[in-house]
DNA sequence: TATGAATGAGAGTTCATTCAT
DNA sequence: CATGAATGAACTCTCATTCAT
């Protein structure tokens, strides 16, 4: 199963990850091609071919990655907080992993709230697993008191997802000299306030 | 004589704007072919050449165009206000721009983040006046005192803009059934618990 | 008949000819476009259309047009002299030809040893005219004995065109600072020698 | 391994050769289709572009190929030769080749003159090599006083070049039928008239 | 007599995909 | 497990031609 050639085949389809990633980022998925892809990873065109059924299949499986850590990484950071907390451990943890995976944020913000395009059942999918762990952060602080009770879960999950998506990125790429600390204080101060309410 | 033409011509142009905003709002630039775009407008593919030298030029136009429009309205909105009041109306402005060309929204919600597109440059010239619309009003707050005297100016503004933008385009995109005046509700409470620090 | 109409009406022909020739000689025929034409002449793209049935067509009238003058310059050239004076006279009728109708000489060039072309059953037809009369010349020579008895007429008249038309054209490109009256020795030199066997 | 890949791409490439430079020849380049090459060379159309970057750059490896045999060709025959001979010989290799190359000479004599063509810079230069050889057999016999002392070395090899060329199609497309010793003889004995002035 | 907006067939080019090696 | 030559459908763009003004 962990024999050399399978080891092998991993670290191959690893590197094609990692050159779509930042292909697609930078150009979107249509502008980029399979060449480009091969090129990057250092691979000639057939090897995408025989690691991936087709260029949108490679996508979407890098999609399923992606947001996989992510949703991982939230439902780690949540563990075991009470609300409030579990808040700010998840506005810390998406900008932690913005940060990491930069051209992988791009690339949802880029994505996201596209319509009419093949993968876009895989990527709502997706996205629901992410914001789930957020709606229940929110649910369990609507349940203590610690949030307003009128708060609708649903939509506010919705757009703190989106908000640090869109600021994380922002910053990335308009202000990259700016410290993170101070995007994350911003963004936490934002909540903190929302929260009082 | 020649004013039959020019009015012909223009329309034919308007056409093939709307024509286009929608399908590279649905499916991207590249997803999206002259063809396509053509058929929408009702014209022969060839017409669209003879309008524009490029499909890029196209694009390029369409992106002017539209920031354009945005640009207007953000400064007709503040226009006498004092800071407070005209951030509150730049909020407005922009979620009804968003609301009036939903299409417009999305792919600049796509585009806006993009690197290495052959449109950045104008793209990121354009962004710079529509938010500097932004950073005049949140300047003038901060030289009021209504605003907290260490605000990054540029930053904030920044994420305004981009907030806004996903806020109001998951809205219509994931809860189009919520009313308008809610988000704006929302953003607008947002907005003024920032602006009380 | 020749009223304002028609003198204004030739007038844009004859500027669409001049526009097309320098135009086709350059670039080739395929390779020139009508627009190209219209824009050179002044003119819009419909007046072309409007004087010429089509781009074809008026590439034909402008070889008729330009192959007859050349014909009738011959003719004139060759009347009344005895036939070695009058070979001497074909030899600078031609180069005088060439230097003042450049682009259509270089055009002839590029054209006249070509298969497979639309106009190309005109273009033998023009040829044959032109040369026919430098055949009628080396056939008096003959006939009078001051060329070989054993000459192939045929074959010495079109090669005397081709020559002409190779060494002129070769030295308006490549070495337009030599005197055309070097050029003409030259010419005439061989013809007289060739003569002489 | 690769060397049989290497084999059947070299073969693609020379089969492409071919086909273009017969379409070429008779019907020029721009009027010669990427479609007709791909089909007369028995290829899908994706294969003209796997194997050279354009259309244009086809030809230019074209004109580089032809015009490098004839060179070569030049070069071989004048080896160790006194001048006159070896002009003779020039003149005989220069006929073998068109008729050998007919579609190819063909080609050149329609290009050689044109001005303003995207490859007339690679045309310019390789016509130069070939004259190169011309003129240093020139070049000798005014050394060696074969040829008369006052001969612009340059223009004369210019203009051999191109009577040969001009003489050796024009009987190729209007004279097939007569035997190439005799047009060679001519020329030949023009050669040599013009030798002992 | 002249115009120029519009057309659509067809050109050059790209690229996801296949397959023999 | 990997390759890269070949493919052909689909793309962007061109241009001779038409026609209402």
């Amino acid at each position: 199963m962990t024999d050399g050639r399978t080891r092998r085949r991993e670290d191959t389809r690893q590197r094609l990850f990692v050159a779509a990633v930042d292909l697609i980022a930078e150009q979107g998925f249509s502008a980029t091609t399979v060449d480009d892809i091969a090129a990057r990873a250092g691979v000639a065109k057939g090897t995408v071919y025989y690691n991936f059924e087709s260029k949108t299949v490679l996508f979407e499986e890098l999609l399923r990655h992606g947001i996989g850590l992510l949703t991982a990484e939230f439902r780690a950071a949540v563990d075991g907080l009470p609300p409030l907390e579990a808040l700010g451990a998840l506005v810390r943890a998406q900008l932690e992993y913005i940060r990491r995976y930069r051209a992988f944020a791009q690339l949802l913000l880029s994505e996201m709230w596209r319509t009419n395009r093949e993968w876009q059942q895989t990527l709502r999918l997706l996205r629901g697993e992410a914001i789930a762990v957020i709606a229940d952060t929110v649910q369990a602080g609507v349940d203590s008191g610690d949030l307003p009770a009128d708060l609708d879960v649903r939509t506010a999950s919705s757009a703190l997802f989106g908000v640090g998506l869109v600021v994380a990125v922002d910053w990335l790429v308009f202000s990259p000299e700016r410290p993170i600390d101070e995007v994350q204080e911003s963004l936490l101060g934002i909540v903190r306030r929302v929260a009082r309410t």
